[in-house]
DNA sequence: GTCCGGATCTTT
DNA sequence: AAGATCCGGACA
């Protein structure tokens, strides 16, 4: 949930990455803890947002005890269908870690919020359908440097939701599709 | 201070 | 297939 004034936008988190604690390479806070990632350090449920690429930003929830720096990043939204224009417009509007912050306006000046705080800028609540059965998983998106951590099936999404922002490789059936 | 390269998306 | 675009982290 992302509130900026009057205007509340309400978005299901449908894909996610986690990056786990110091030994991760594909977590930046395997660099040891600097400003960029100091609140990876600190309590659980707070924002981590930074900038990819010199344009992007990425919106995390940090997650382990205070002291060990994990974070989940949020990959997708679905949309409430009135919040876009068109269906097929507003599947896409939040696919993907970039545009789904450029969709709720969160940028750095969120980071560190609090996002069990319903009554701040910026939450997450536990609000919507029932959580799905069937979650697909991967491996983790551009972390291919991050040697066998990369291999860790460590991005999971709900299956078969067209909000999702890369597609999932499927299982082996037959001749398997290598992934173009 | 300088350099390198990225947890991406859009356009060709 | 490649450009946009800039900060954080590593080195000096």
């Amino acid at each position: 949930m992302r509130r900026r004034g009057r205007s509340l936008r309400v978005g299901l988190i449908v894909e996610v990455e986690a990056y786990d604690g110091p030994r991760d390479l594909a977590c930046h806070a395997s660099r040891g803890r600097t400003a960029r990632t100091e609140v990876m350090f600190g309590p659980a449920g707070h924002a981590y947002v930074y900038l990819v690429y010199g344009m992007h930003h990425c919106l995390n929830v940090v997650t382990g005890p205070e002291g060990y720096p994990a974070a989940v990043l949020i990959r997708a939204l679905a949309l409430d269908p009135q919040d876009g224009d068109e269906a097929g417009q507003a599947a896409r509007a939040a696919a993907g870690p970039g545009r789904l912050t450029r969709w709720l306006g969160v940028a750095r000046a969120q980071n560190g919020a609090d996002l069990c705080d319903r009554s701040g800028p910026l939450w997450i609540e536990a609000s919507g359908p029932p959580a799905p059965k069937a979650i697909v998983t991967g491996p983790r998106i551009g972390v291919d440097y991050a040697g066998r951590w990369a291999a860790r099936l460590w991005r999971f999404g709900i299956a078969g939701h067209p909000a999702l922002s890369v597609p999932f490789a499927r299982k082996k059936r037959g001749a398997g599709p290598a992934r173009g």
